[in-house]
DNA sequence: CCCAGTCACTAGAGCGGTTTAGTAGTCGGG
DNA sequence: CCCGACTACTAAACCGCTCTAGTGACTGGG
């Protein structure tokens, strides 16, 4: 038998296609005699709701989308992105919302894409990611009238919804650990500018600097790809009077970073300490393991998620939801700084 | 003004809605003039397709699923799984059709969502990955009469077709590149013996082994991690013959493997050589880089997602297609083995 | 000049659910 | 014994689109 549908339920069980509807979804309206016939022989015909049947009334698509600009060959280089997605399938499969994921090539298609999703009712809501200083998005997402929640944040997003951690506590946490080390001068290999993140921990790191009198402080922005912070690194060990300690953006950073110190003959942590501004396997695996900022990127995926499920259930609702800030994990790569030539 | 559907569209040109139907499709049944007319003022009123409303009439979901089990927290420190999902989501994007993706814990909990997802119409096709020596699955999703592709092979996946690359070369390649360098023991540290494509991996080595007569060539299986890679490192490295070249099933374990060595002071590529079965950004950004087995995983996925499209488009198709077979990049982590005091 | 064939289009059924309005039947109170 | 309220259920509209059968106008061949 090809796909029973509400109606061979009716049939069977000899009552309306109503009934059976009501039944199903445990809605008053039938007795619980009739409901027990109803579910006792859905299930025996092995019944399921035809999703786009059922969107179609109107009701919930039973998706969310998750759409990200970034050149499609560059994903999943992050090992926080897959970490993060693993988090949020786990929070939407609980209950049984499936995610829509698309990568295109930049912002502008990736409003396209929340335009044409909304309108195509494909997904109940949205979450968005890599927020950007002025982010255009915004504004776009607001207006579709769709849920939406941010991952980053505070602030800067609107009416919607975010999920943030604390960014300035985080990095304010690092640099107070390497001054007590002894670390005077302090390079910092950032991610893209246009990031709010990005934006916040450069902020925090000057803030630092000026609070504790370290002198030589410097953050550089780069694109946050492997290449990027191998020649940054390069760059700042090839100065005369080089940083003794660098913080990276990202963990992939970081090791890219360790390479080049590696290559270049430079010790960590003898000569160079090294923190990753976020952890995962990566970090554990090389050799010096890194000193790394770790938070459970899986739970705040599953934190997004139910936070969008929530907003989804209960339109105009508004939430602000600030995750642990992130704690260092001391591992090898740090120590205090060698009494050089120069220090 | 709300959602246009095309009834406001055929009020507004002053046609039927059988005649916007066809004039949007691209169909016979009107006049160009008229075709014309109404594209534009669909245009106008900003209309697009109500995805649920089509797949009711028994068209297109115009979604196909992945659905992987692991557990959720391991997902993503994989590079290569997420290189393939970007490839995935080009080939699909490129023809509009999103891609459903779900974790999962085990396999059975896979194959319900295979069932749960077919009777609910929610998606068109399946990919079917990390396929095992005798895979359930494949009888499972042969019986919903769901087109699917499946990755791996060749052979051992029924009517289903199949994208795969060549293993079996690829892994003699890599042994005759380490035997010509004057290696003679040779360590395998391979995935979960499960996957058909690491009993082609092992059995390769063995007829290699035997072929070029090097004695001492065993492979010992691991369940894919960091973990098990470095532990295993770790006890190859403490024999008192320990081999003078490692071959690793993923980039991840290659890398912890390195670690490994840089730890227990084994000089990579002096005492022991280093191959990845398997290509990333993380082969690159360690130091020394590793010589690894590479292949287009993007243009995988890509490849992948045709075929899918395709058995979608006419089903009853069945495919079998060969990628081409990956390439060995030398990097630095392997040399001539040391003429060390027992070879 | 008539009829068959083509063209351009309309009307409406149907997809599988949800939901609303309506209808029997029962029950209790006055 | 009648009326109103409540329960349990039915009938049918509706969601937005596709697609088939049907219709009227026009064309061309004999």
């Amino acid at each position: 038998m090809a796909r029973p549908t509400i109606e061979d339920i009716a049939r069977r069980v000899g009552v309306s296609k109503g009934a059976v509807s009501f039944a199903l979804n445990g809605r008053p309206g039938v007795s619980e005699a009739t409901r027990a016939r109803i579910l006792k022989v859905a299930e025996e015909m092995n019944w399921r709701p035809h999703t786009a049947a059922r969107a179609l009334g109107g009701a919930r698509a039973g998706a969310v989308g998750l759409v990200i600009a970034r050149p499609a060959r560059t994903l999943g280089v992050e090992p926080f992105f897959a970490q993060l997605l693993s988090g949020l399938q786990a929070g939407l499969s609980a209950h049984s919302v499936a995610l829509e994921l698309l990568v295109v090539e930049d912002t502008e298609a990736e409003i396209e894409v929340y335009r044409r999703w909304a309108s195509e009712h494909r997904v109940d809501g949205f979450i968005l990611v890599d927020l950007k200083v002025r982010d255009t998005r915004v504004d776009v997402v607001e207006g579709l009238g769709v849920p939406a929640v941010v991952l980053g944040g505070p602030g800067r997003h609107g009416s919607l919804s975010s999920v943030w951690a604390d960014d300035r506590e985080a990095m304010l946490s690092i640099v107070d650990y390497l001054a007590a080390l002894g670390h005077r001068r302090i390079a910092h290999v950032a991610g893209l500018p246009a990031f709010q993140h990005t934006q916040r921990r450069m902020r925090a790191l000057r803030d630092s600097a000026r609070r504790l009198g370290l002198a030589e402080v410097s953050s550089l922005p780069t694109d946050f790809s492997d290449a990027e912070g191998a020649a940054t690194t390069r760059m700042l060990l090839s100065r005369p009077r080089r940083p003794t300690a660098i913080v990276y953006d990202s963990d992939l950073m970081a090791v890219a970073g360790l390479g080049v110190a590696g290559e270049m003959g430079v010790a960590v942590p003898g000569d160079l300490s090294i923190v990753a501004f976020d952890d995962s396997v990566l970090t554990r695996i090389v050799h010096p393991a890194l000193t790394a900022l770790t938070r459970d990127t899986f739970a705040l995926g599953t934190e997004v998620a139910e936070t969008l499920l929530a907003i989804v259930a209960e339109p105009g609702l508004q939430r602000d939801r600030r995750t642990p800030t992130p704690r260092l994990a001391v591992r090898e790569s740090t120590a205090p700084p060698a009494l050089g030539r120069d220090s």
